[in-house]
DNA sequence: ATGGCTTTAAAATAAAGA
């Protein structure tokens, strides 16, 4: 037990193609609590064995072929309040969990991308932010320690692009997408990442093509929204960005927060 | 670049990603 909480984000892209390097991950970084996306898999393939060996307990809601995210947390076991956000019934994409454990309300979130826009599936995206929004009131109004973390795929602003002009008709750089965001900033939650990089210049995404890595042309859309109850907790906040190196590698790299207990 | 990789699903291509 340290005096501080290591709370971590990281967009897997196929938890069965990068269980070794997602295991690695929580052995060499040991967050408290991490959020996966893209985890890829349908419940019953979800890998609960080899996170626990490495000693996380862990809750999932998967899907097949895309999609599905998961809370795991080092040595305790998250309880969970809510899959799913209100609002559209045929919605079936598993793209929100939410859960409490370490004595903090949890969101782990994968926004849609909306891409090709205009067109359904940006209408989607715009819609699934609506719904957020208004879970994240509701949160807000519970006054509990929160903290809403994953990938919105959203590039927040022109700074958190290597250059803007290189996706500027893509879904993630929108004003529609840039105002939801803002939307959620204005209503009282606090960007850890941004707070601790004022000038931007930090990325969490690296395209597999054209040399994306190498090149440093990355972006920032992974994203950790902290409620004012937890905001005065925020010590630090980074990117485990060596990872996105690695060997088989996800196409985004980790993003962490430490709080105090 | 209506796709330069990558993953999944599933058996050859196709969807999805950002």
């Amino acid at each position: 037990m340290t005096d501080s909480l290591r709370v971590a984000t990281f967009n897997v892209n196929g938890i069965k193609a990068r269980l070794p390097r997602l295991i690695e991950w929580l052995e060499e970084t040991q967050p408290d609590i991490a959020c996966l996306q893209e985890i890829k898999t349908q419940d019953e393939g979800f890998p609960a064995a080899d996170i626990a060996a490495a000693g996380y307990q862990a809750i999932w809601h998967g899907q097949k072929g895309f999609n599905g995210v998961a809370i795991l947390a080092r040595g305790e076991r998250p309880v969970e309040v809510q899959r799913g956000l209100a609002g559209e019934p045929e919605d079936e994409q598993s793209r929100y969990l939410e859960a409490d454990v370490f004595g903090l309300r949890v969101a782990c979130i994968y926004l849609p991308n909306g891409n090709p826009q205009p067109g359904p599936k940006f209408d989607y995206k715009l819609r699934w932010m609506d719904r957020l929004a208004a879970r994240m009131a509701t949160i807000s109004a519970e006054e509990v320690p929160a903290l809403v973390i994953g990938d919105y795929n959203v590039v927040p602003t022109d700074r958190d692009i290597w250059d803007p002009r290189a996706l500027a008709d893509d879904a993630l750089m929108q004003p529609e997408s840039r105002n939801g965001y803002r939307r959620l900033l204005n209503a009282g939650w606090t960007d850890a990442l941004a707070v601790h990089n004022p000038r931007g210049g930090v990325w969490t995404y690296w395209d597999y093509q054209a040399s994306a890595w190498p090149r440093d042309h990355g972006f920032r859309i992974d994203h950790a929204l902290l409620s004012p109850e937890l905001a005065d907790r925020l010590v630090a906040a980074g990117v485990d960005k060596a990872y996105r190196g690695r060997e088989k590698a996800s196409d985004h790299a980790p993003v962490w927060v430490r709080l105090t207990r």
